[in-house]
DNA sequence: ATGACCTCCCGTGGAGGA
């Protein structure tokens, strides 16, 4: 079962290469962010047309996430981030999907660092890791995957001197994905590649995916025994190489139907 | 230090992104 998410930087004007994408690909399962559309203008007829039933959250203009499914309907089991009845921005989605919950979030950007963006940001965080601790509490397969809008660790940047201050790299959000993580997750790119530099996300400037000036922001966190079956995760750098592509690449995992391996809960 | 580039909107520049 392949699993992807993808930060498309707007549905609508990024439909062709989506749809492109889904061919060539063909994931099983896809988490959408920034789909810069309200809920009437998401894409549904033209992705039903390419094989993939969808649920969405959209919003005018900003954020906006969705589920994609191949050839089924997902299950919505909640829709928006819980622990603040005052959050209008579309961030977060969840479905059950062959027996697994799948949440697809897009953690704010919090720039300028400091501000209110940022405290949004760091509150956000939060929450998630807040709801993160119940999901794990049902012991049920969970995958949450998405636009952190952090690189964990200094591997994660192509140039961590000059990101410190920065709202994706400070001290405060890695603290936050690693309390996360510690919760009993698992980072699954960091996780089949230790110690390699692997980016998700390269700038439109500059020439940055051309220098390879990357940084890595979308992840894959599992539950444990989802992680214990867990084949493969890659990027599909391939891509953000294409004509009027987004900034971020595909970033997708591969689960065996079993666990090939013993989850790290039963050690 | 700044801006470069791209998206959206009832837009023709501004805001937000990362």
């Amino acid at each position: 079962m392949k699993i992807a998410t993808y930060n498309v930087n707007g549905v609508n004007g990024r439909l062709d290469v989506l749809l492109r994408w889904l061919e060539q690909a063909s994931p099983d399962v896809v988490c959408l962010q920034e789909l810069k559309a309200p809920d009437a203008k998401f894409p549904a007829k033209a992705i039903e047309a390419a094989g993939y039933g969808a649920i969405w959250h959209g919003q005018k203009s900003w954020n906006g996430v969705a589920i994609l499914a191949k050839a089924a309907e997902p299950l919505l089991t909640r829709k928006g981030l819980p622990g603040d009845p005052d959050d209008a921005q579309s961030r977060y989605i969840e479905a059950a999907i062959e027996g697994m919950v799948i949440g697809c979030l897009y953690l704010p950007n919090g720039n300028p660092y400091p501000g209110p963006k940022f405290d949004y940001k760091v509150a956000w965080f939060k929450r998630l890791t807040t709801y993160a601790a119940e999901l794990l509490k049902l012991n049920v397969p969970v995958i949450l995957a998405g636009d952190y809008n952090v690189m964990p660790t200094e591997l994660d940047v192509y140039k961590p001197e000059r990101w410190i201050n920065d709202a994706l790299f400070r001290v405060e959000v890695r603290e936050a994905y690693k309390e996360l993580v510690d919760q009993g997750w698992t980072d699954a790119v960091r996780e089949l590649h230790p110690g390699e530099r692997i980016y998700t996300f390269w700038d439109y400037f500059r020439n940055a995916f051309g220098r390879d000036a990357g940084l890595r922001l979308d992840h894959f966190l599992l539950s444990p025994d989802v992680a214990a079956r867990l084949v493969k995760a890659e990027v599909a750098k391939d891509v953000r190489g294409w004509e009027h592509t987004s900034d971020h690449a595909p970033t997708w995992i591969e689960l065996a139907e079993k666990a090939v391996k013993s989850s790290k809960r039963n050690g």
